[in-house]
DNA sequence: TACTTCACATTTT
DNA sequence: AAAATGTGAAGTA
């Protein structure tokens, strides 16, 4: 990755931690959780570009979703590094999972055209295909890559505390039941009873 | 019924 | 260039 276009990054506050957001002039190319991912200065961007009015409507959507006030981005995100089945498994999964909605791995994979399984019967795997690249997010949350879930269980996440986020925000969005008593131990086979997606 | 092993594509270091 | 990854399914015990 050399030079990247100008990336300004801008902090926000939210009930899982602090998140980091990172916009071009093209829309949103990245967020992560925790202060900042390696050495963004972010030295006072010029107030007037394009990506800095992204940056702060990013960080505006951003706060009102996790206040409970928006259920979805209208953001622009940039996904020009992104390549191939990467661009599209997330374009499909912006525009194919709204808020309180979940998908599994496996179906994200189906519908964003990934199950060339050989034609005898090669049980192909996409699905871990989709991982990896939920795994590498580029643009987390916006990008509901929370609301992918394993088809069997909750699945993993690479979120800031692990599963811990990806539990919270799927509680938040009414995804989960809100069980009372939650262990660590406890979210590794949690079965989200009535939460199973077709 | 529960657990272990196998399969493949892409990204990242 | 090589290894690792947020899974899914099947087979076996």
């Amino acid at each position: 990755m050399g030079a990247v276009t100008e990336l300004v990054w801008g902090c926000l506050d939210t009930p899982v931690g602090q998140v980091s957001v990172a916009c071009t002039d093209a829309g949103v190319a990245r967020v992560a959780y925790g202060p900042l991912p390696g050495a963004a200065p972010a030295p006072a961007p010029i107030p007037g570009t394009q990506a800095a009015v992204l940056l702060e409507a990013a960080v505006t959507e951003l706060g009102e979703y996790f206040a409970g006030h928006r259920k979805a981005f209208t953001i622009p995100v940039d996904l020009g590094r992104a390549h191939g089945s990467r661009r599209t498994v997330l374009s499909v999964l912006h525009d194919s999972v709204p808020f309180g909605r979940t998908i599994t791995y496996g179906g994200l994979a189906a519908r964003a055209g990934l199950d060339a399984a050989g034609p005898g019967g090669a049980a192909m795997p996409p699905a871990r295909v989709v991982g990896q690249i939920m795994a590498s997010n580029p643009v987390a949350i916006i990008v509901p890559c929370h609301r992918v879930v394993a088809g069997t269980g909750l699945g993993g996440y690479s979120g800031g505390t692990g599963t811990d986020v990806k539990h919270w925000l799927l509680v938040f969005e009414g995804a989960l039941p809100a069980t009372l008593d939650w262990d660590s131990a406890a979210l590794r086979r949690a079965q989200p009873a009535g939460a199973r997606p077709a």
